[in-house]
DNA sequence: AATGTTTGTTAATGATTTGTTAAGTTTTTG
DNA sequence: CAAAAACTTAACAAATCATTAACAAACATT
């Protein structure tokens, strides 16, 4: 277990305490002492789970998790809120943020890493639930596609061969194999179909249009 | 792919049609309609992968799960679970429990077998076999060529020449055998068109040209 | 070396496949 | 039930491919 972990408090003596327990734990700390920095943090430093304290001095804990909750992009990372006394407030607003445990102070080290990777456990799952190729990312579980950072809306048909398409990995699927993706009834009796699913997803992808591959003759498949 | 499937379901009616749409994909099927059976058939039936329905009669489908996964024997087996109408709890308790994916009703048999498919593949690990002759690979899945280490792209004769003279392992192919490859229909009359796809394809694999030797009054063969 | 045959290469063509848009259908939704 | 959205078909444009033709180069035989 070697994630990345982003520690958000506004007191260098606790943010050091706790870098230095995870450390220990293994995993790579980043640190920010405000709600800017943390936002700055997730952008360049990439974190696999932010902990974020309740109490901070700009912005409250819970306006950063629900910034990160409601972009697109961070919707996925996990949070874990630090809350001070068993403030139950704190963690009602915390959850309904959408952040994904929450540890009352004052806790052990020990508490904490169990904590953080049953978070992560849950989230990275036994299976990998989000689905990418290049810049192209779906998450399978709220049905939402975003591509070079930004969210797209696909209607079903669109979605169905996008996922059917990542999920071959970058074999080829036939017109055939895709059109039978798009549901059993097969209405169409007609290959193309697939051809104007794909124009529209590809308009849709807009510069990630080339993550699908054309191969003449044969289908279209994944380029990663 | 005729892999084994165990399904879980305590509604016959549901099980005879999720076997009728495996059994009709290729796979071999096997059916529990309780957790009991389900246990007992995993032993003698030696399944390859498990269908799980979360409802069920006597035991929940995560309990069965769950012993599947804290079993030393089977805990390497994968398990699919169905789960009803979006519940997000039956999610992520059935991830949690560590089952390998989940589908939710109602779905479509061409996803299952999708899904199976891709389970499966994750599980037993990429089996693309590659064609290779010197440095030049190529991945029938994705019908993609690099030569030197660089991807070149072919059009359809052009791969099917390279495939069939990599197939033949050194041995000579005649201009007439080369042809046959190109198309059923045979349109054309002449072999030349043999040569100009040999010469296509030695343009594109550059310095790699050289693995393929013209034998003069016979064919072309692969140097390997 | 001279000659006829086989192979290499390039460019042009017509045929096929794919891209794209718009217009008709069906299904969903308010 | 009507409006909106999604699905499907149709039609044409654009791209790609298969094939032929023509000529140059290499080879085999004398």
């Amino acid at each position: 277990m070697d994630a990345r972990i982003l520690i958000v408090d506004d007191e260098p003596d606790l943010l050091e305490l706790l870098s230095m327990s995870l450390e220990q734990a293994g995993f790579t700390v980043f640190t920010a002492q405000s709600g800017a920095e943390a936002l700055a943090s997730v952008r360049t430093d990439r974190p696999d789970l932010v902990l974020l304290d309740v109490m901070l001095g700009d912005v409250s804990g819970v306006t950063i998790a629900g910034k990160l909750k409601n972009t697109p992009e961070t919707a996925q990372l996990p949070v874990i809120m630090l809350t001070a006394k068993d403030s139950e407030t704190d963690m009602v607003v915390g959850l309904s943020v959408g952040a994904d445990d929450y540890i009352t102070k004052p806790f052990s080290s020990a508490v904490l890493v169990a904590r953080i990777e049953a978070v992560l456990r849950r989230v990275n799952g036994p299976v990998a639930q989000r689905l990418s190729a290049g810049s192209v990312k779906v998450d399978p579980a709220s049905r939402r596609v975003v591509a070079a950072g930004k969210e797209i809306e696909l209607v079903g048909g669109e979605y169905k061969i996008l996922v059917a398409l990542i999920e071959a990995g970058g074999d080829i699927l036939t017109r055939q194999q895709l059109k039978d993706m798009l549901g059993e009834k097969a209405r169409g009796e007609q290959m193309r179909i697939v051809d104007v699913y794909i124009a529209s997803l590809r308009k849709k992808l807009g510069n990630c249009r080339s993550v699908i591959k054309t191969v003449h003759g044969h289908g279209y498949r994944i380029e990663k």
